[in-house]
RNA sequence: GGCGCUAUCGUCUAGAGGUCUAGGACACGUGGUUCUCAGCCACGAAACCGGGGUUCGAAUCCCCGUAGCGUCACCA
C-alpha cells in the first residue's frame, strides 16, 4: 500500500507550533516510508478566515523545511464534493435534514446539561422529516452497538453509539464542516493514516461512521500527544508563545525547532537528543510515541538553539544574523567569535554586543568601582591604565603584556583590575574575555571611554 | 457531568516481568577550567500517583481508586 500522509491546517490565525509538531511527525513517517506528503488548507470555516493566514502557514512550514509532495489543496474548491457525499449519506440513510433552530438546540443542550448527561442532538428531525428549510444535514449515528477503530499509538479504541452525537456534516450555508470535509478528502486523496492531534480522538468514531456510510475503506489512525503548556493544559497563547513566526523572529534555528519537536513524545532509539532531520526520518517509528502529553518547554528549546549554534560555521551564522541586527556583515563576522558561545537566539546578538558599535555607552559608577576599592583608587588606577594603553601597538597580546605588567605594579588582583576595565569599557558585569574584548573595540574607543569613567567618578 | 485518553526525577524521557541499588538530557547546586559571563569537564541532589491482585519475582500485566488532560458548536 502506498503511504499517503496529509496535514489539514486551518487558516484561522499565527501558524501554529502544534501544526508543525504534527506536520513532522506526518513528514517523517511519509519519507521514511517512502510516501507521499500532502498540505491541504481547511477552509470551511469563512467566518474565521484569516486573510493572509494561509500564506503565514506556508512561509512557517518552508522555514522549517517540512515540504509537502503535494497541494496545497484547498477545501473551498472542492465544495461539489462534499454536496455529493452529503447527498450519498442521506440517500443510503446515513443522513439527514435537521431544521432545528439554534434557539431549540440550545435549549435541549441546557435540559441535557441538568440532567448531567452528554449534550446531544435528540434526533427529533430524523423520526419526524422537516418540510422546509433552511437545513443542515446531520450524520445519523445508529442507536445501538459500538464504533471502533485500532490506534497505531493507544490501541484499540471502542465507543457506545449511544455516546456518539449526530453531529451536523453540511451547514445550512452549504460548506461542509470538518468531519464530513476531511473524511470526503482524505478518502479521495487516498490518505493512508491519518496522523493528528490527540484532541480528534473523541471525534473519531463520528469519522468512521462517515467512512462507512460512504463505502470508502478506513484509513490507519495515529493521535500524538498534545503539546501542553507548564500547567498542562493544551498549549495555548495565553500561557506560552505559540506562533511559528515567533519562534523565527526570536531566532530559533529550524533545525533546532524540528530536533526539539521531535522530543516530543519520542526519543531517538540511541538516546541522542541532538540529531538532525534525516536521523529523525531514519529512526522514526509511530510505534515509539508515548501517548502521554509533553509539557513544552521552552529553556531546553533555547539549550538546544544554543547547541547548533555552537555547531554552526561562523561564516553560516554571521550570515544568519544579517536577519536579526543592522550591523554590517563585516562587522559581523568580527564579534561572532567573541559572543557564539555566549548566544543562544540570534535576536540576543545586539544585546550582547552592542557596546562594540555604539558610539556612547551607558556606565554605572557602581560597577566599576569594585567592592573593598576606593572612588578615588579606582580613578587613579584607570587615568594610568589608559596612560599604558596609550604607550602600545594595539592588539591583544601588547594589551594583556602591558595590562598585566601593570597590575604587577599595583597589586590589584585579577578579577578587581579586570571587572573594573571590564566595567569601564563596556558598561557591563560580564562580557568575553577582557583583552579580546579590548582589542576588537579598538584603541580609540577603550580610551574615550575610560576618559569617561574617570570624568564619572571625579 | 457523560464519554475518551493518560499517569517514571521540577521538565523531556529510557525502561516492552528478573540485567533497576530505576539510566540519560534540560534546569538546579558544588568544584575545576591563567579575569566576569558563557562554554567545556567532573561531581551532586532529584522520580516509578495510591490500593488491591496475577507471579517465585512488577516501574513493567490486570482491576479499583485518585489525579491530569481532551472532547461534548451550523469551529477546526
Amino acid at each position: 500500500m502506498k503511504i499517503r500522509v496529509r496535514i489539514p491546517p486551518s487558516p484561522t490565525g499565527e501558524p501554529h507550533i502544534g501544526t508543525a509538531y504534527v506536520a513532522l511527525f506526518n513528514y517523517a513517517f511519509a519519507k521514511k516510508e517512502s510516501g507521499v506528503f500532502i498540505l491541504r488548507i481547511e477552509d470551511t470555516d469563512r467566518s474565521r478566515l484569516v486573510a493572509d493566514s494561509e500564506k503565514k502557514i506556508i512561509e512557517s512550514l518552508k522555514w522549517l523545511g517540512l515540504v509537502w509532495d503535494e497541494g496545497p489543496y484547498r477545501q473551498s474548491e472542492r465544495l461539489p464534493l462534499y454536496k455529493k457525499a452529503a447527498e450519498e449519506l442521506i440517500e443510503s440513510k446515513n443522513a439527514y435534514y435537521c431544521n432545528c433552530t439554534p434557539e431549540r438546540l440550545s435549549k435541549l443542550r441546557e435540559e441535557l446539561q441538568k440532567k448531567k448527561e452528554m449534550p446531544r442532538y435528540d434526533k427529533k428531525c430524523f423520526y419526524s422529516p422537516p418540510k422546509k428549510g433552511p437545513f443542515v444535514v446531520r450524520l445519523r449515528v445508529p442507536e445501538k452497538g459500538d464504533t471502533s477503530f485500532e490506534d497505531i499509538i493507544r490501541g484499540k479504541i471502542v465507543f457506545k453509539n449511544k455516546d456518539i452525537d449526530d453531529a451536523v456534516i453540511l451547514k445550512s450555508d452549504g460548506w461542509p464542516t470538518y468531519h464530513l470535509a476531511s473524511v470526503v478528502d482524505d478518502a479521495d486523496m487516498r490518505i493512508s493514516h491519518v496522523i493528528r492531534a490527540e484532541e480528534w480522538l473523541s471525534s473519531t468514531p463520528k469519522h468512521v461512521l462517515i467512512y462507512e456510510g460512504l463505502g470508502k475503506k478506513l484509513p490507519l489512525f495515529a493521535h500524538l500527544p498534545l503539546l501542553r503548556n507548564p500547567d498542562r493544559s493544551k498549549i495555548s497563547k495565553r500561557k506560552n508563545p505559540i506562533s511559528l513566526l515567533w519562534y523565527k523572529n526570536q531566532g530559533f534555528l529550524p533545525q533546532a525547532m524540528l530536533n526539539y519537536l521531535a522530543l516530543m513524545g519520542w526519543s531517538h532509539p540511541e538516546g541522542k537528543e541532538i540529531f538532525d532531520l534525516n536521523d529523525f526520518i531514519e529512526h522514526f517509528d509511530l510505534k515509539r510515541i508515548d501517548p502521554t502529553g509533553p509539557v513544552f518547554d521552552i529553556v531546553k528549546l533555547e539549550w538546544m538553539n544554543g547547541e547548533y549554534i555552537r555547531k554552526m560555521s561562523n561564516d553560516e551564522l554571521a550570515k544568519r544574523l544579517t536577519d536579526f541586527t543592522h550591523v554590517k556583515s563585516k562587522n559581523i563576522a568580527n564579534v561572532l567569535p567573541l559572543i557564539k558561545e555566549r548566544i543562544k537566539k540570534l535576536s540576543e546578538f545586539d544585546e550582547l554586543t552592542g557596546y562594540f558599535f555604539k558610539d556612547v555607552i551607558e556606565i554605572e559608577k557602581e560597577i566599576i568601582v569594585q567592592k573593598g576599592k576606593s572612588v578615588n583608587e579606582t580613578k587613579k588606577v584607570l587615568v594610568e591604565i589608559s596612560e599604558v594603553l596609550n604607550e602600545i601597538d594595539w592588539n591583544k597580546t601588547t594589551i594583556e603584556t602591558s595590562i598585566k605588567e601593570y597590575q604587577a605594579n599595583i597589586g590589584w588582583s585579577n578579577t578587581d583590575l579586570f571587572q573594573t576595565i571590564r566595567a569601564t569599557t563596556t558598561g557591563k558585569r560580564s562580557a568575553p574575555p577582557l583583552f579580546d574584548t579590548l582589542e576588537m573595540l579598538g584603541k580609540k574607543k577603550t580610551a574615550s571611554r575610560i576618559k569617561k569613567a574617570v570624568s564619572l567618578l571625579s
